[in-house]
RNA sequence: GGAGGGGUAGCCAAGCGGUCAACGGCAGCAGACUGUAAAUCUGCCGACUUCGGUCUUCGAAGGUUCGAAUCCUUCCCCCUCCA
């Protein structure tokens, strides 16, 4: 058990939020005093968040609901640059219409996580490129960047890595850590905002963003940072079969979403509970002992929580509806993909291979093809075993639907109009 | 500006005149085993196909050749070192 007094602190230990802090017992006495604003910048090189981003998303939800407030920044201004962290290559550049509208669809995804709103403990969002793109290049070299030492900044994993495995890194990359560090010091001066949190990687640009404001503006900042999430079998969280688990349902439906969750490795249970729901610590214990075959009942708790955050309990609930029905019952669910398909093409016998395509279960007719070759493809759950069979109107149900299915998890339905 | 090294399928990476739709690894898909887990084993993994083949691909465009990812020319891009 954590031994913080503060109330977030504590939880976060307990939960296994915390990988470093730059003063741990200091920052718990200032919290235990009185509320404090914490902020983590985000990227906005997509339209929306994965799952990579959801611990932080966690992290600032914690920081919330122990009654603290949070600080989304939207990296506007240092999307420009590009962070080299993590990276042998040069990011792209984005324009600022494609920033504007990744922002957008971003703030979408924390409506879900965060109360906004003008209280005490109300989340805001802001931008970086507010005072980032107004920034004057000598007076800022001549305010800043005297308290930026080169050599540590060639200490920093995010560019000796770069160089040691000699791989290019820009100047322009090579300022993303004294904006990052500028970030803070302007929070703190508009939003007396203290703290900043971020993943492990960000460690670097957290301390200098710590000594910058010290130096530069005379703050006392916090810097705490999560840990790295990897499954158990070492493989870095957030993919799927078709890519990045999203966190918004355009990309990603909420069944999709609840599957990704339902489909954890056993010993990454009682952790992503910890981390990604907000079921109590004592009720993750009990889910978390359970052995053998019953540590289904805790995955598919941790599915059906996860999926209530992000889109809602009651599109949760019919996720966990169909694919009890889908997987128990071996039938089928409202919630799996519908392709509709004229009655006349199946009166005359529709390809299945072309139905395959169609419902986006094979990316091609040669994929099609291969599945069926490869006894992996089933009409109506019965195998396919003849790569030129025919979908006529003998094989719709009596819901008036074909189910097709790619393996045993995937499935879509086929409705005659 | 000078010298050198590169650009091969989702990624890494062989190939260096025919047997190359292109070795190998990773990732991915399917099957077996299971618990919608992991590990393991097996098959698949450019597109189309009447399964005989056909078409497009090795930075781009030309050329040599019966035949080019492989040779030549020009162009584009990247890296390293020197100035």
């Amino acid at each position: 058990m954590s031994t913080a007094r503060s109330s977030f602190l504590a939880a976060a230990e307990d939960r296994g939020f915390v990988h470093q802090c730059t003063d741990r017992d200091g920052l718990d006495a200032r919290l235990a005093a009185g509320p404090l604003t914490a902020y983590i910048g985000f990227d906005c090189t997509a339209d929306s968040l994965h799952v990579g981003s959801l611990l932080q998303i966690m992290l600032l939800r914690l920081w919330q609901r122990t009654g603290n407030k949070p600080i989304v920044l939207m990296g506007g201004g240092t999307t420009k640059v590009g962070d080299p962290s993590g990276r042998d290559e040069t990011r792209r550049l984005l324009s600022d219409a494609d920033i504007d509208a990744n922002m957008a669809g971003i703030r979408r995804v924390f409506d879900r996580f965060l109360t906004f709103g003008d209280g005490p403990t109300d989340a805001a969002m802001t931008n970086n490129a507010l005072w980032l793109d107004r920034l004057e290049y000598i007076p800022f070299l001549r305010e800043y960047g005297r308290h930026f030492s080169v050599n540590r900044m060639l200490t920093q994993d995010s560019v000796r890595l770069r160089l040691e495995r000699e791989q290019p890194l820009t100047f322009l990359e090579f300022n993303y850590m004294m904006l990052q560090a500028y970030d803070f010091v302007e929070l703190a001066r508009r939003e007396r905002c203290f703290v900043q949190m971020g993943g492990s990687d960000q460690w670097g640009n957290i301390t200098m963003g710590v000594d910058l404001g010290r130096r530069a503006g005379g703050f006392e900042l916090f810097g705490i940072t999560s840990p790295l999430v990897t499954t158990s079998s070492g493989a870095k969280m957030g993919k799927t079969a078709q890519g990045a688990v999203w966190l918004n349902q355009e990309r990603l439906s909420p069944y999709d979403y609840w599957q990704f969750w339902r489909n954890t490795e056993d010993g990454d249970v009682g952790r992503f509970l910890r981390l990604f729901t907000d079921l109590p610590v004592s009720e993750i214990a009990r889910l978390e002992a359970l052995g053998g075959s019953e540590i289904n009942a805790a995955k598919e708790a941790l599915a059906t929580a996860a999926t209530a955050l992000c889109h809602g309990s009651d599109a949760a609930s019919a996720a966990a509806e169909t694919a009890r029905r889908v997987f128990a019952e071996g039938g089928i669910g409202e919630n799996l993909p519908v392709t509709e398909t004229p009655r006349d093409a199946l009166a005359a016998g529709a390809p299945a291979i072309q139905l395959f395509l169609e419902t986006g279960l094979a990316a091609s007719l040669g994929e099609a093809r291969r599945l069926i070759r490869g006894g992996g493809a089933r009409i109506n759950d019965a195998v396919v075993d003849d790569e030129a069979r025919r979908l006529t109107l003998d094989d719709v149900s009596a819901d008036g639907v074909i189910k097709l299915s790619a393996g045993r998890k995937r499935h879509a339905l086929v409705k005659v109009v």
